[in-house]
DNA sequence: GCACAAAGAGAAATGATTTCTTTTTAGCGT
DNA sequence: ACGCTAAAAAGAAATCATTTCTCTTTGTGC
């Protein structure tokens, strides 16, 4: 069931990129976070990969997602319950944001286009420097607002 | 140094309509951030407190903070750092956003036409169901772009 | 193949936030 | 003013995501 296996070539050359070396811990948490269509919490990751490997720590995942979120690779989510969540985005081409659903953790990338205009508008007004923000909607998805909620654990 | 004084009236009004106690603490806990131009943690809420009340329970500060935030009174600021922050916010003249400085912890207010109309797009093209989101600018303010950063503790 | 720095294991610590139980108090009715 | 009752607070303790630490393993350039 490899949602976007597709994208799995080139996974080498990201890791080269950020100088990072290509482990196979490091290319199996970048794989299972590519055939998630939603995102995923470090535990979830965690559990998954401890059926392909017998040792594999917590504190693993932890780093590699933030090594990996920080290089751009994967973007994170701000879940309403406060835990930081990990999604593979198919979508490379530039900045945008991301509508998830908190019911089936589907994501929806959105353009960016009027939070760039926004943040114009901000600095020419006040003088501020940005250096960064976060843009998140969060909802129901169509699937999720007819058909019955499939995980409904928020 | 009282920076918003004249909002201090009102405070009474304010609880009853979300139909909690007017208690010495509560109120307090009001006044302290009223008194903040910016951002506060929990714990320094308490630390405050602490001087006026010879008892006072970190968890009744995070109890009355969400209490407060979830009534719209006081609005929640997530900081980069993961921690969650409350700012006494004080336009109150509908929806809008914040641009906060990680230096200083000023808040500034940002209209919310932008998003608003974002949301009508997202809707339409997509059928979700938007049920809120987080729109946060981060960034530093023009004072601490100039002069020297006041509390560089990020 | 070797050396060396990066990466990982595993255990333990951290620290913000929450939960629990008991005691206190605000606000209503009288 | 007085008492009642549910909300609020104290204080201690638990929770739990996340991080830190030390030691061992492994990828990669030479």
């Amino acid at each position: 069931m490899s949602h976007h296996s597709t994208t799995n070539r080139g996974f080498s050359a990201i890791l080269k990129e950020l100088g990072l070396k290509e482990t196979p811990k490091r290319r199996a948490i970048l794989e299972v976070l590519a055939d998630e269509p939603g995102f995923l919490s470090p535990e979830e990751v965690w559990r998954t990969l401890k059926i392909r490997f017998a040792t594999i720590g917590l504190p693993t995942v932890y780093r590699n997602l933030e090594e990996l979120a920080g290089g751009g690779v994967i973007s994170t989510v701000i879940h309403p319950n406060r835990q930081l969540y990990y999604y593979f985005c198919t979508v490379h081409s530039g900045h945008h944001h991301h509508f998830i659903c908190t019911s089936c953790r589907k994501v929806e990338d959105i353009p960016e286009c009027t939070v760039a205009a926004m943040e114009g508008d901000i600095v020419i007004r006040t003088g501020v420097k940005i250096t960064s923000h976060i843009v998140q909607f969060n909802g129901l998805c169509r699937d999720c607002l007819t058909g019955p909620a499939a995980r409904m654990e928020v």
